[in-house]
DNA sequence: GACCGGGTCGGAACATTATATCATCAGGTC
DNA sequence: GACCTGATGATATAATGTTCCGACCCGGTC
């Protein structure tokens, strides 16, 4: 499977991010971090924290909570608020070497679930725009956008 | 207070709304809208539900949540994913009169909690054509912008 | 009047998502 | 060794949201 490779790569990736940064990416968190790049749609706290208890049989919700912050500190993960669940930060594609928050959007398939980040700078900049005409001083912008995937849609 | 004007006349029309669809505007739904209305801020279902508890005393979860979802279906409220919260919709700037579900996006402010009510067309036209040039049928967006808001800022 | 249907609400239980708190342990510093 | 910091173990609890069943009302329809 090509994915493997990718996953692989993406764990190699954060590993090199963090100790840039000073953060230490530890088993458990890179645990976590696999679990979130193995799944192929967002996927909740609890169903992470059920995978985790057959590695860890102590595992409890501040486990996997405390990775999933630390992780999305970090910017390898993101929260897809409509969905209450996380996905792996999808980097390529725009250049963004793992800002810790770099704007993003989610196109959200209500038919198979499926998960897409972009980095549309005409969103991007659109609502820079309308904030700064407001007067609102912009921290971090949630896009989801809900409807059918391409794939779904030509069914 | 002007607000108490400003409430009465969104009750009035929500009833007028709601007739013009055949939909009811029931004691209860009317209720809990004139609560979301007098919220300054978005508020939770359990804050709604401690105050109708006051009034109706045999309220329940379901019995919220119910009212809640009728609001939403009608368009008279909207939700804040961001914060598990309810707000009324402000149809007044852009002149949808209540469609069910218009292009909307907030601005959340970290400080005070004030969520203001856009709909800015240029944000609503970048990401309909960033959904369209990945082949994506959308169906509704959530665009939650947080950060500081003028009055904070400023201060 | 009897019957049926949809829509609304009361009420109990339950499911899901997230946090608070305290204890423990390992590594580094003085 | 005494001390601090960051990470994890472990228990309990909070906050948010849903399922399910039964009652009730109200408008047709026979
Ligand atoms: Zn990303
Ligand atoms: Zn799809
Ligand atoms: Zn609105
Ligand atoms: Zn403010």
């Amino acid at each position: 499977m090509a994915e493997v490779a990718t996953r692989e790569t993406a764990l190699k990736e954060a590993e090199a991010v963090c100790t840039r940064r000073g953060a230490v990416l530890t088993p458990l968190r890179r645990q976590v971090l696999e679990l979130v790049l193995r799944a192929e749609a967002p996927v909740g706290a609890y169903a992470l924290l059920d995978q985790l208890k057959a590695m860890r049989p102590g595992a409890a919700p501040p486990t996997v909570y405390r990775a999933l912050d630390f992780l999305l500190e970090q910017g390898l993960i993101h929260k897809v608020e409509r969905l209450n669940a996380y996905i792996g930060c999808n980097e390529s594609g725009h250049g963004h070497s793992h800002d810790h928050h770099h704007p993003h959007q989610f196109l959200i398939c209500r038919t198979c679930g499926a998960t897409m980040e972009i980095a549309d700078p005409a969103v991007t900049h659109a609502i820079e725009a309308a904030a700064r005409r407001v007067g609102f001083v912009l921290a971090e912008a949630t896009v989801e956008i809900e409807g059918t995937c391409a794939r779904c849609a030509e069914a």
